[in-house]
DNA sequence: ATTAATGGTTAAACTAGATTAACATTATTT
DNA sequence: AAATAATGTTAATCTAGTTTAACCATTAAT
């Protein structure tokens, strides 16, 4: 079981000693998930908090037409899950799938709180990591509102150049939130001004 | 100082002991700021996390045209600052203004760590309200996507019916992401339709 | 009482982005 | 190698929401 990503990542926030990190290691389960495959389904409860080894998801919503609005990709080294229903234990809205052959390491509800009692700097890493995600959260709904649909792209390409070579077009499309076709038109006035 | 409101907000996540709640109130401090105040300016690093104990708040933003986007509303019994910034220690992409009289406790960014070590519960305590705040941003991210600018007026006006009286509707406008000009059109369609 | 802010409405002209539909390209499967 | 499925492009038409600009109502200040 490969844990060595995940212990790398812990201790840029917290400190673990061996005996700390042979705990977490014991209460934490490694999966792995063909491409296609769904790691969360809307509707089912989300019993996982997801760090991704490798591979690649997607996380989406399905709006009332049946419209899949992608919310975010996730890569080596990120999380993946549907925090909402993780933290409250009720059904999903989003789906998360594959988009590559994928490795997770799966923090269990269940185990959650015997981890924070056995290890109580995670409560604090899951606090830091938490307020990270926050922050990119806020600062994603402000360039949603401030900024053109052309500057969301060109902004996406500048911050993760490699994802955007990972994915489809239009699965980039829905996550800028616009159509395909309006997205190859960007792409193509960016192209001429170049 | 009036600190009850704060203490029965905490007791709704952690317990505290007698001795704990001393040395809380011994760490924060509260101020009064009146209509029109900043708590918060753009550019400053933000030194505290605020509770409100009376009054409303506007978090926004000022984007390169000069638009003022309105991220949020913040009343009594809900939190105001610039996450990125308090976290980070960095100058603040936002702005925090008072709408009202206001009136706050203040957890300074410098006893933080103090007083988590003294009250580790504490750390908890942040861990579960930012998660908290962190799936409503990803929610309301996904309301923006999906609906329309009518019914994100509809789902807003049905969900903070008091925030909405409070409020000048162009500030309502900014926080929907659109112009006054075309809520004032949505709201005389629906009063049409009634 | 009058003036000046502040907040709200209406309507015409305009634009960013959606929709539809046809076609082109690239992978994948057989 | 051919067939099929998945992905990407182009162009015409359409629409949700913006812009501009004029006007109205309410509150606060002189």
């Amino acid at each position: 079981m490969e844990m060595q990503p995940l212990l790398n990542y812990i201790k840029k926030h917290v400190d673990l000693t061996n005996e700390e990190e042979a705990i977490l290691i014991s209460k934490v389960t490694s999966r792995k998930y063909l491409k296609g495959q769904y790691i969360l389904q809307h509707g089912d409860i989300c019993k996982f908090a997801n760090f991704i080894i490798s591979g690649c998801t997607k996380t989406f919503y399905l709006d009332d037409e049946g419209q899949e609005h992608i919310i975010m990709f996730s890569v080596e080294d990120w999380w993946t899950s549907d925090m909402g229903s993780y933290i409250t234990q009720t059904p999903a809205d989003y789906n998360v799938q594959c988009l590559e052959n994928t490795e997770v390491i799966q923090f269990s509800y269940e185990n959650q709180e015997i981890l924070f009692q056995k290890i109580p700097k995670l409560e604090r890493f899951f606090r830091l990591i938490i307020e990270k995600a926050f922050v990119a959260s806020q600062k994603r709904l402000i360039r949603n509102f401030s900024l053109s649909a052309k500057k969301r792209y060109i902004y996406f390409r500048g911050q993760y150049p490699q994802i955007e070579k990972r994915i489809p077009q239009y699965m980039l499309a829905s996550y800028l939130g616009i159509t395909k076709e309006f997205l190859s038109k960007i792409k193509s006035q960016l192209a001429l001004s170049d």
